[in-house]
DNA sequence: CGCCAGCGTTAAGAATCCGCTAAGATCGGT
DNA sequence: ACCGATCTTAGCGGATTCTTAACGCTGGCG
């Protein structure tokens, strides 16, 4: 019996082997047409040159910064980029996620995690998204178009501020927005304290559409990075 | 066979050949004359001088900032415009939609969804308002061809400017209008507080038709954003 | 065990927004 | 030119929303 052919491409800029390997074994049975790069050079080289479906890129690279490595992937491609940081690398994530990362995954981490989080990138990926006229999660159901949220059969009101939050976040579920990406495209100026307006507002908006605002669902946070939406219902 | 004459006329104002390119092939069956701008200046002027029955326009221009583009070409014509945003960008949709956008799309897209949008836009700029013949709601009945409001037996007088911002309103019941959809709607000019105007002629509004101006429930205040008409009865 | 950073929550003052009134200005018909 | 209807413009008071500060909780860490 041939061998299937690889149904994604996927390229790991790492220096550490062992880290590699574990990759590939989580990702055995996807069965994807791996690509290595064991440093920020060779990875750009491979990226243009075999045009990888997502890119699995760690921080700790010899040669470049973690950071300049992802910019110049995003200036060449839009292919997911999935970002492994070290426990306490959290400035660096969030730096990471501000210039274009799609995801992050914090070492160590387990096979199946890994595995999930590149499912679901690839999956957002696959298909062009427009914002979906319409999203229903939990009870709750908010139109775009009418600019509405519902609580069942209840209307909710939201502020300004509460409904561009909510906009933004459903824009692209399950995706992580840093407080900056969020300040910026709700306050639209340059800067001010972005986390101590969020936690505000961000309370006041779980407290109108959550079933039960002290045990989130919907919006979950990610400590020290930002906020995500949750539609997986 | 002699080539058919072109159906509409598009603009692109797009930086990038590739993308140009791109959209063109994905239009091809539609033959479309199409007229390309690579920047936010020769766009406007484009926009000015050739007249174009739809727009596309790329929010990362060099020159000028995409939503100020966005604002100035819908100074100047009611052709749809289309948005071509990058995933990773700001996606300020509620912005660039409150700037006279129609529609936007995330790159990368398929030539088949950008046809289908263009297409979508073309139709829908193409048939001016069909909206309900008659909308009921409350004790109030509305007839958009008679021009006639009813309360109840009673038929209410209203003054132009008040019937259009009722018409603008329940053309989509339930979809906020925002201040400045309504000015333009209603005003067809470009610049002046809106909300001065809408306040006052919103008050003599609800005089006429809500059964309680106080506390209205047809017409109802989105504050900071707008107005929407609800017709759940 | 105590410290500290990050987050959620609450509350109060500031800023903004809205409904309402009313006085000119403008328009259209006779 | 007159007159009534409509529109524009200004301002006040009340309501909503935003900003800012303070406090409590939790979980990591020495």
């Amino acid at each position: 019996m041939a061998p299937e052919a690889p149904p994604y491409t996927l390229l790991i800029i790492e220096d550490e082997i062992e880290i590699t390997r574990a990759v590939g074994a989580a990702l055995r049975e996807q069965n994807p047409a791996i690509i290595e790069a064991s440093g920020g050079k060779t990875g750009l080289d491979a990226v243009k040159s075999s045009h990888p479906d997502i890119i699995i890129l760690d921080l700790g690279l010899p040669d470049l910064d973690g950071l300049e490595v992802c910019q110049r992937i995003r200036a060449v491609t839009d292919a997911p980029i999935i970002v492994l940081t070290a426990r306490h690398g959290e400035a660096d994530t969030v730096a990471l996620l501000n210039a274009g990362a799609d995801d992050y995954i914090i070492k160590p981490f387990s096979t199946q995690e890994l595995a999930a989080r590149v499912a679901a990138q690839l999956r957002r990926a696959a298909v062009p998204r427009h914002a979906p006229v319409s999203i229903n999660a939990d009870g709750l159901s908010i139109d775009i178009h009418l600019r509405q949220v519902k609580r069942g059969p209840m209307l909710v009101r939201l502020t300004p501020i509460e409904w561009e939050i909510l906009a933004v976040l459903t824009s692209d579920p399950g995706r992580v927005f840093t407080h900056q990406q969020l300040f910026k495209a709700v306050w639209n100026r340059p800067y001010g304290d972005a986390r101590l307006y969020l936690r505000v507002h961000l309370t006041n908006l779980r407290r109108k559409i959550e079933r039960d605002p002290a045990d989130p669902r919907l919006i979950i946070t990610e400590p020290g990075v930002g906020y995500r939406f949750v539609a997986e219902w």
